[in-house]
RNA sequence: GCGGAUAUGGCGGAACUGGCAGACGCGCUGGACUUAGAAUCCAGUCCGAGAGGGUGCAGGUUCGAUUCCUGUUAUCCGCACCA
């Protein structure tokens, strides 16, 4: 064995090797288990060094896994629809296949770098036909349980890529994509009904062992509240106005209502005298965006010139007009209590309307309220109420309404249906044909899928319509249905439709009769570990799940959630920013892996801090990594000791490491493994340097833990230990408990609190013995002292407390 | 505004259920080898001469606090008029 390190080659050997024999074969006799990258986005740009560490992470499980006994499943494919490849296109005129294939023929080319065992048979495409026909055959599932429907209504348009967007597409009023400001308009377009799964896709929340800020943010989207809905007559008219509150309680302390400027009752109620007013309020509530609506935080508004009657004591609550309602959440009404809502109390103030207190701090005198008080406390001006815990009215309130006839008890959701359709040429077709007698038809599953055609133009339009409407021979077509003449939907789908049910075709991508098979889907999924980056939070992984459970709902698959186990690996950043290629920050892994091989970038992506978090990228830290496998490399290139018999302090040592690699990795904390690794060869060539050298087994204990973090230098460690067949078959190591139970044990000695020295001491001495041979050894520490109190915590600490 | 996370040497970071703070690595300093450099190896490296002090800041509980409690500051993230 050479004595320098020659990664390239050891590298070069072992890749060409593996890839001739797997080191993961399918065995049905092993347990499975399915690791999952989220899949990439083949980017022009290629891999950069923040890629890799999911990537590797993933494989190091994966290859733990092997080690372990399972058969795993750990596949790669490509999130290819979207829009950097459609917009190459319109600046190019080269269509956006070409660029995508392009891209993906190069970031494939840096994957191989990584050396991980993803099973290229597996391969997915989502802008593939044969993968993209069901990517449609789900949307055709969804159309006929109702669940794809038809909407106009005003929607997130993103200027910039003229294109609508889904609610999560426009957090904060900004384009996730772009960042532009999110204007409304009013188009027809598809949506899926993801409302209907609201309470499942909270509730299921439980099941999953996920990052608890993953799941935070995904309840806080879906939003649920409990209330109830309130009606209140409008005086000198038949109208009727529906109310959504959570604090039924301060019903009685209602002074006045506000509907949003988008609701049906606004124009039938508004007396002619407020009429003008309220018709250019109302313009220009419409044309103000999202953005503004939220930031212009001064309340505006327009009274209807109408009273509602309180249904609980009578009283008149003028009706106003303000855009701080939202039409599409609860009624898109509110009856307003502005001494317990500082947004109704703010209103009050500006309009001078009433304000009526209905809960008394407890212990506190009344007087004039300042701002809304919104805490527990005791009612008072509530009639039947009155003297009772407001937490106890809040609770009761609903029931007690619905005994009265007068409203009742509901929850509801911050979350939207998903606007599902784009304006984009780049994407799915949605598999739908416009007849004029038969309304919308979805295509028979025998014709799909629904080919996405060459266009001369990919450019986007303004008008809210898709590239593909130019294409009348493409666009004209049959009824399905009838066989009129009958008109192609052009919209096409959003990139999230084709990762929405990725991770299920990879257990039998070659299927042609079903998304795949039952048994297929038996064998893999669920998926156990799923690596990915926060990013994705509630878009993908909220989509994903909702895709899931409507084809659990259909019976194409028998579990209900698709991720049981998820990580969120952190960013790397460079210079404190995310890598881009506008920043110019970009560090990319081919000249690392050319400099250092793909083992040492493979264990510095894990040694550069805790895989949760975000860490900043050093190039001279990877040295360290470097001369790490150096000196493992060097030590085995030396070993000559193979006769060695174990010592004591080895047995332990090495005992001790697999303990602690293990439970390392199973916590996924890999910056400690490596530093786990370093820490025992350290040890390991002290004990060889002091000693006859060291035994065989604490050598190749180390060369197996490092398989899956270092997988080439382990191979070729291994085989120049002598053995015939892959280190990956030699299995994970297991310690031996018994060998990690130790008979001495060294314990600080104190003297209050503060450290003074150590005594070794037998672990299951007594303990006045040891508090004496403590008090020996410190000596004169003692004298003129003392004692008051003395600590003997077996294997912890020892600590006289003196005077 | 609401909610969540984080704060430890020059740097990245470690410390199990409260028990020797700074593991491991980077960087730096000195030395060896070399004509010289690179590489490698050896020694040192929280501050302080020392007593002692030290985990964002101020308190508290405890024999003992990076760890628990109260308050506070800074940074980052999520949501944002959701009634």
């Amino acid at each position: 064995m050479n004595s320098r390190y020659e990664f390239s080659q050891i590298e070069k050997k072992w890749r060409a090797e593996w890839e001739k024999n797997p080191i993961n074969k399918e065995d049905d006799k092993k347990p499975k288990y399915y690791c999952l990258d989220m899949f990439p986005y083949p980017s022009g740009t290629g891999l950069h060094v923040g890629h890799w560490r999911g990537y590797v992470l993933s494989d190091v499980i994966s290859r733990y896994k092997v080690l372990q006994g399972y058969q795993v499943l750990h596949p790669m494919g490509w999130d290819a629809f979207g829009l950097p490849a459609e917009n190459f296109a319109i600046k190019n005129n080269i269509h956006p296949s070409i660029a995508t294939a392009s891209n993906i023929a190069n970031v494939k080319r840096q994957l191989h770098d990584i050396s991980a065992i993803y099973d290229w048979d597996r391969e997915v495409n989502t802008t593939d036909p044969n993968y993209y026909k069901w990517t449609q055959w789900i949307f055709v599932q969804m159309f006929k349980k109702g669940l794809a429907y038809e909407k106009e209504m005003p929607l997130n348009w993103c200027p910039s890529c003229k294109c609508v967007l889904a609610n999560e597409e426009a957090t904060n009023g900004v384009c996730e994509r772009c960042g532009a400001t999110v204007t409304k308009k009013n188009l027809r377009q598809w949506m899926l009904k993801i409302t209907a799964y609201a309470e499942r896709l909270l509730e299921d929340l439980n099941k999953l062992d996920w990052p608890e800020k993953v799941k935070k943010m995904q309840s806080d989207w879906i939003g649920k509240s409990y209330g109830a809905e309130v009606e209140f007559a409008v005086k000198d008219t038949d109208e009727k106005i529906t109310v959504y509150t959570t604090r039924p309680d301060t019903l009685y302390g209602a002074t006045f209502m506000v509907l949003s400027p988008e609701h049906e009752l606004v124009k039938k109620i508004t007396t002619d005298e407020q009429k003008e007013e309220m018709e250019k309020y109302c313009f220009l509530a419409s044309t103000k965006s999202s953005v503004d609506r939220v930031t212009d935080k001064e309340k505006t508004g327009v009274f209807t010139g109408r009273y509602g009657i309180n249904p609980l004591n009578g009283a008149l609550t003028p009706i106003w007009v303000s855009d701080y309602v939202l039409a599409d959440y609860g009624t898109g009404a509110i009856m307003c209590v502005p001494a317990h809502d500082q947004r109704d109390f703010e209103f009050a103030k500006k309009f001078d309307l009433p304000i009526i207190q209905v809960i008394k701090e407890e212990g506190k005198e009344g007087g004039e309220l300042t701002e809304a008080y919104t805490g527990d406390g005791i009612m008072i001006n509530s009639g039947d109420w009155n003297g009772m815990k407001a937490s106890e009215a809040k609770a009761k309130a609903p029931l007690y309404l619905e005994e009265k006839g007068i409203g009742k008890k509901t929850v509801n959701y911050k979350l939207r249906d998903w606007v599902f359709s784009r304006q984009r040429y780049w994407g799915e077709p949605i598999p739908i044909v416009h007849c004029p007698h038969c309304g919308a038809v979805p295509v028979p599953e025998d014709q799909l899928p629904v080919v996405l055609p060459n266009v001369e133009s990919y450019k986007p339009t303004d008008t809210g319509e898709s590239p593909l409407a130019d294409i009348d021979e493409w666009v004209n077509t049959k009824c399905p249905c009838c066989g009129a003449d009958a008109k192609r939907e052009t919209n096409t789908m959003p990139q999230w439709a084709g990762s929405s049910w990725y991770f299920l075709r990879y257990v039998d991508p070659h299927n042609n009769e079903a998304l795949a098979s039952k048994e297929a889907l038996d064998k893999w999924a669920p998926v156990d570990m799923y690596v990915g980056g926060i990013e994705h939070a509630v878009l993908h992984l909220l989509y994903a799940r909702f895709y899931t459970k409507v084809l659990y709902d259909i019976g194409a698959v028998l579990f209900d959630e698709p991720f049981l186990k998820l990580f969120n690996q952190g960013m790397i950043t460079k210079d404190g920013n995310k890598m881009s290629k506008s920043k110019g920050n970009v560090v990319s892994p081919d000249v690392l892996v050319e400099k250092y091989g793909c083992d040492s970038l493979r264990m510095y992506e894990l040694f550069v801090g805790p895989p949760e978090l975000d860490s900043e990228w050093d190039d001279s830290g990877i040295d360290g990594v470097f001369r790490y496998l150096n000196k493992v490399w060097k030590f085995v290139a030396g070993y000559k000791d193979k006769t060695v018999a174990a010592t004591k302090e080895m047995e332990f040592a090495k005992n001790k490491m697999i303990y602690e690699i293990t439970t390392r990795l199973e916590a996924l904390t890999m910056n400690t493994v490596v530093s786990g690794f370093m820490e025992y060869t350290n040890k390991m060539i002290d004990v060889a340097k002091n000693a006859d050298g060291i035994d065989k087994e604490s050598l190749e204990a180390l060369v197996r833990l490092l398989a899956p973090f270092t997988p080439h230098i382990a191979e070729e460690m291994w085989r120049e230990l002598g053995h015939d067949i892959t280190v990956f078959e030699a299995g994970w190591p297991e310690y031996d408990e018994s060998k990690l139970v130790v008979s001495t044990v060294e314990l600080p000695v104190q003297i209050n609190g503060k450290v003074k020295d150590s005594i070794e001491i037998d672990k299951d001495e007594a303990k006045d013995v040891v508090l004496a041979k403590a008090k020996e050894l410190l000596g004169g520490k003692l004298e003129g002292k003392t004692i008051v109190k003395e600590i003997y915590v077996p294997g912890r600490i020892i600590n006289f407390v003196v005077k």
